[in-house]
DNA sequence: TCGATATTGATTATTTTTGAACAAATTAAA
DNA sequence: TTTAATTTGTTCAAAAATAATCAATATCGA
């Protein structure tokens, strides 16, 4: 048994397991503890995993930042029923557009498996995806630290170039006078996401149906469904008007 | 039996069995082990196999090429000497393209701290420096898994749109020849940097210096500086022709 | 046939790999 | 906090594999 096969041996089980012990290792490959020991070494010397007290973790290059993801660990439920509908609304070969909003981040986990196009501003979004089946397209322009995201009117450009089936964005709010954003940035790439989609879905949990916020950017025809799990009489108004509305 | 023959079994077995065992081998042939120990070591020159202690191990042509952690992993002691070097040339309010080579991505862990815009079409690179003092440009375009990075039409025209003052790129090899790369699109994505920068680094390991790849892109004189850990004659000829050349 | 070249094998010195022993450092428990 | 158990780094030694050198054999072209 040479170090090459113990490596591949190791990798593989740190790939499937997440983890592995230098104790349990080396009884299965019948092999002395400390040579286990120096192989992992190695492998973390070399970036390929990361060392531990008796074994070793997987190291996974692309993490997603953890400020975004508590942010987006508010409301879980309703915004993961809310994504699964959104997902059923995708079909093999769908090109879509996904912002940077934490609601359509959390749409990721329900689209790896599909054969689709993801054209997004968000790099949580990318980092989700990145190796899935789903093809991505990242939009170019000033990194946003503070959304983890592309704005700006390079990025606005970047969109226009193309034509998405399905748009899933988000929004600060939502009601009869209109759909409103946090900032300019933020409602500026909105309209171009869509303006550049056949249909444009909003994806927003109870707490925005009705909400006014700082800033009114567009009227709400200019989206074509909400996904919601909001019961308010609003969403009646709207879908009076020509709103979609699907209920979770 | 002569090698051509030994040659055929060799790569049939790994080809079963995945590897083979210099000892077995001899055995089998009834040959002496350095015979075939010289064999594997051509073959493993030739790229044919991998050769391990005692014996050797089938290439697996889908893994390695452009893994990215495997390739940001060795050699590191020189590449992170070359990327303090790097990071001395780089001041406070610069504007520098990197492109996606693992050495480059090193440089990151150097420049958190300094002022300055980056534009990239490496994921990694923004996944590092996304924290940080750096404010950030990302390329837009179509993402490739296997490179972790953007390429492509879309690519070029976004870097077209800016000037750096310096760019900070990696390559395949390079010598008296030119600038070699391993695909298309790295080639065009680092022509595109270096027309679009006032100074064009090349960060390169000893490994590459003198190496003529599988792509011809462009005449070394693309280049303004080398930085460098290698101590070879070619070297001395760029910097005749006008490449500066940076020691580490 | 002859000589030049390439291939193979034997021998020896060097390097690499592996394991054992023990002190130092880290973690877990009291 | 102190103590006990575990893990780790270091040093050393044995075994295995390798590289280097040289001699023997085979192959090829003239």
């Amino acid at each position: 048994m040479n170090f090459q096969r113990r490596k591949q041996i190791i990798l593989e089980k740190l790939n499937i397991k997440g983890e592995v012990d230098i104790k349990q290792m080396a009884q299965e490959l019948d092999i002395s503890e400390i040579t286990i020991r120096r192989d992992l070494n190695q492998l973390a010397g070399d970036g390929l995993l990361y060392r531990t007290h008796g074994g070793a973790m997987k190291v996974d290059p692309l993490q997603v930042p953890h400020d975004f993801i508590n942010k987006a660990a508010k409301n879980v439920e309703a915004k993961d029923k809310i994504c699964r509908a959104a997902a059923n609304q995708i079909n093999h070969g769908d090109i879509i557009f996904m912002d940077c909003g934490s609601t359509v981040f959390r749409l990721c986990q329900f689209i790896k498996n599909k054969k689709i196009k993801v054209i997004t501003n968000s790099i949580p979004v990318v980092y989700e995806l990145h190796n899935s089946l789903v093809s991505l397209n990242i939009i170019g322009g000033e990194f946003d630290a503070e959304r983890q995201a592309v704005h700006g009117r390079i990025a606005n450009e970047h969109i226009a170039r193309y034509k998405a089936s399905k748009a899933f964005l988000g929004a600060d709010g939502i009601s009869r006078n209109g759909l409103f954003a946090n900032s300019e940035l933020e409602a500026d790439i909105t309209q171009a996401f869509a303006a550049h989609s056949e249909k444009t879905f909003l994806l927003c949990d109870d707490s925005k149906i009705g909400k006014e916020g700082y800033l009114k950017f567009a009227e709400f025809t200019l989206i074509n469904a909400i996904i919601t799990n909001s019961k308010s009489d609003e969403l009646a108004y709207l879908k009076k008007q020509g709103v979609e509305v699907i209920g979770v």
